[in-house]
RNA sequence: GGCGCCGUACCCAAGUGGCUAAGGGAGAGGUCUGCAAAACCUCGAUUCGGCGGUUCGAAUCCGCCCGGCGCCUCCA
C-alpha cells in the first residue's frame, strides 16, 4: 500500500513518491532558542519523529536535517524590531551567545525526554553565514535582490509565484497589511536577506555589503540546500509558518537555482490552550519541563501522538490525565504478554485466536494515510484486547505466538511511535535489581502466608507500604500474587 | 476586509459518498476476589452545530446561517 501525504503545496494527499529511490531527504523548521521549548514544540516534533520513523520503518534511508535558529529572527513584524536572542540576552544580562547555546541545550534535553530521535544533521544559522551570503549575492546577481544602505531585501514583484504555497495573491496581502512599511522596501512585501548591523548590535558578520546578519528566513533556504539539495523530499514545520516563512523560503530557494524547492510541504497544526492558540508572544504557553513535573515523558507523547499532525490540539491537565491511563492500559497489556511469555511453551495444533498480520496490515495501513497516528494507535488498542483475552484464556499459551505479538509491540508501539517504557519487558539490568526482585519476592511469599491464616490487617499493611514505595501487588483468585514496580 | 480550518456521545478524538459512525477517558451492570487493584464481558451517539439542496444513498459534496479558531506582524 503506497504512503500518501497531504501537501500543503497543492491541498491534496498525494502518493510520496522520492526524488531519489530509497531516500527521504527531510527539513523541519527548528526552534529559535530564546527560551524554553514549550508544548507547541513538543507537538511540531513529536510529529515529525514519527513520520521519520515511519519512512524508516518503510526502509526509507532517511537524511533528517533540523536547524537551530540562533541568529536573525527578529521581535516585531516584518524586519522591524529587535533580535528575539539579542533581546533574551539583555534581559537576562548574558551576551546573546549564551542564550543561544543555553536554549539549543534546554531544547535537546527536552527532546531527548520525550524520545525524539535527534535529526541527522542540527546545523546552525550563525555557522553558515557564508552559504546565506552567497545565497543572497546570487539572487542579486540574478535580479531578485536589490541593495539599500547597508541590506539586501527580496524583491517580490520579481517572483510570480510568490504566495503559491499559503494561497495568498499579492495585492490582497497588501491590501491587508497591517504593519508600517519599512521605507527602505520597495514594495511593501519586500522581506530582507541581510539587515544592516545597527550600533551596538553584537551578533554580526562581515559581508559585501557592511556589517551585517542574515535575515530570518534565508537560513532555512541555504541550509536545507546544502545538506539535501536545490530540490528536496519534503519540508516540514509548524502550519503559522507557512506564511511568511515558507512563501519566502518558496521564493529565494526558486529564483536562485531556477527549480523546484520542495516537493511534499507537510504543517503541523498547533496546541490550543482554552481553545487558543498556545504561544511565546501569547504568554499562555506551559514549557515542556513544566509539563514533565506533572506528566511523564510518554504521557506527553501519547497525548500528542493521540490526534492528528494536522488537527489542533487542546492541552489541559484533564486531558493529560486520561491520556496517562488510557496509556497505562496499553502499557499494562504488554507487561501481562511478558509475564506470560514466561511460562508460555510449545502447544500442539496451535490455532492463533487472532490473526496478527491483519493487525500489521491495518497498522500499516493507517500510518500510510498521512500518517494517522490516532487511528495506529486505536490498532494497538484493538490489538491488547485480543491478546488480554487470549492471555487471561486458560493456557498453556503458545510461545512462538506470544513472541510475534511481542514483535508487534515492538516495532509499532516502540520503534514506530516511541510509547513503550525502556524497562518493559521487566528484564533485570543489574544485580542491584535483581536482589530487589528476590526481597520483594520474599515479601509477598511471607504475606501470602499471613493471608492463609487470615491475617488480612498485616497482609493489607504490607500490601499498603510497599504500595508506597511503588510496588503493587495484585491477588489473584488462586491465592497466589503478582506484583509489579510501577515506574 | 482577504485566505483557510474546525464544530462527531459527559470529555478527548478518528472517520470526508454506501458494511453495524474507530479508539481512549469517565460512567453503569456483570465475572473474578476476604477486600482492593488489574484483567475480561456487556451497555452507551437511529446520529454527526442548524436549515435547505445534489444523489438510489451524505457526518462525508454544494449553499446559507450560528458558534469557535488560525494566518494575513514574531511564534512549532
Amino acid at each position: 500500500m503506497a504512503l500518501v501525504i497531504y501537501n500543503t503545496l497543492t491541498r491534496k494527499k498525494e502518493e510520496f513518491v522520492p526524488l531519489h529511490p530509497g531516500r527521504v531527504h527531510m527539513y523541519v523548521c527548528g526552534p529559535t532558542v530564546y527560551g524554553d521549548p514549550h508544548i507547541g514544540h513538543a507537538k511540531s516534533y513529536i510529529s515529525f519523529d514519527a513520520v521519520v520513523r515511519w519512512f524508516r520503518y518503510l526502509g526509507y534511508r532517511v537524511k533528517y536535517v533540523q536547524n537551530i535558529t540562533d541568529v536573525g529572527h527578529l521581535t516585531d513584524d516584518a524586519d522591524q524590531g529587535e533580535d528575539k536572542i539579542e533581546k533574551k540576552a539583555r534581559e537576562e544580562k548574558v551576551d546573546p551567545w549564551e542564550i543561544a547555546q543555553h536554549y539549543t541545550w534546554s531544547y535537546f534535553d527536552d527532546m531527548d525526554a520525550l524520545g525524539v530521535l535527534r535529526p541527522n544533521i542540527s546545523p546552525h544559522a550563525t555557522g553558515h553565514i557564508i552559504e546565506q551570503i552567497e545565497l543572497v549575492k546570487k539572487l542579486l546577481e540574478k535580479g531578485f535582490a536589490y541593495e539599500v544602505n547597508g541590506s539586501v531585501y527580496y524583491d517580490v514583484r520579481k517572483f510570480p509565484e510568490y504566495g503559491k504555497l499559503s494561497g495568498r495573491k499579492l495585492e490582497e496581502l497588501e491590501a491587508g497589511a497591517r504593519v508600517e512599511v519599512n521605507p527602505e522596501k520597495r514594495f511593501p512585501l519586500d522581506f530582507a536577506l541581510w539587515k544592516k548591523a545597527e550600533p551596538g548590535h553584537i551578533m554580526k558578520w562581515p559581508s559585501p555589503w557592511g556589517e551585517g546578519y542574515p535575515g530570518w528566513h534565508i537560513e532555512c533556504s541555504a541550509m536545507s540546500m546544502k545538506y539535501l539539495g536545490e530540490t528536496f523530499d519534503i519540508h516540514g514545520g509548524g502550519i503559522e509558518n507557512a506564511f511568511p516563512h515558507h512563501e519566502c523560503e518558496i521564493a529565494q530557494s526558486e529564483a536562485a537555482t531556477g527549480k523546484p524547492f520542495v516537493r511534499y510541504w507537510m504543517h503541523n497544526n498547533m496546541v490550543t490552550v482554552n481553545g487558543t492558540k498556545m504561544g511565546k508572544s501569547l504568554g499562555n504557553f506551559v514549557t515542556i519541563k513544566d509539563a514533565l513535573q506533572k506528566h511523564s515523558p510518554l504521557t506527553i507523547r501519547f497525548f500528542i501522538l493521540s490526534s492528528h499532525y494536522r488537527s489542533p490540539v487542546d492541552y489541559s491537565d484533564q486531558a493529560l490525565d486520561a491520556a496517562e491511563k488510557g496509556l497505562e492500559r496499553l502499557h499494562n497489556s504488554v507487561r501481562q504478554l511478558y509475564r506470560a511469555m514466561g511460562h508460555a511453551t510449545e502447544v500442539a495444533n496451535f490455532t492463533p485466536p487472532f490473526s496478527i498480520d491483519a493487525f500489521k496490515q491495518r497498522f500499516e495501513a493507517e500510518m500510510n494515510d498521512d500518517f494517522n497516528t490516532p487511528k495506529a494507535i486505536a490498532v494497538l488498542f484493538d490489538l491488547s484486547r485480543e491478546l488480554n483475552k487470549y492471555i487471561n484464556a486458560p493456557g498453556p499459551h503458545h510461545l512462538p505466538f506470544l513472541k510475534e505479538v511481542e514483535g508487534f509491540y515492538q516495532t509499532f508501539a516502540n520503534e514506530v511511535l516511541g510509547l513503550l517504557p525502556k524497562d518493559i519487558s521487566r528484564e533485570p539490568t543489574a544485580e542491584t535489581q535483581e536482589l530487589v526482585e528476590k526481597l520483594v519476592q520474599l515479601t509477598v511469599e511471607v504475606r501470602g502466608e499471613l493471608r492463609k491464616q487470615k491475617l488480612w490487617n498485616l497482609s493489607d499493611k504490607i500490601r499498603d507500604e510497599l504500595a508506597q514505595l511503588g510496588i503493587i501487588i495484585k491477588d489473584r483468585p488462586d491465592g497466589s500474587s503478582e506484583w509489579e514496580i510501577k515506574g
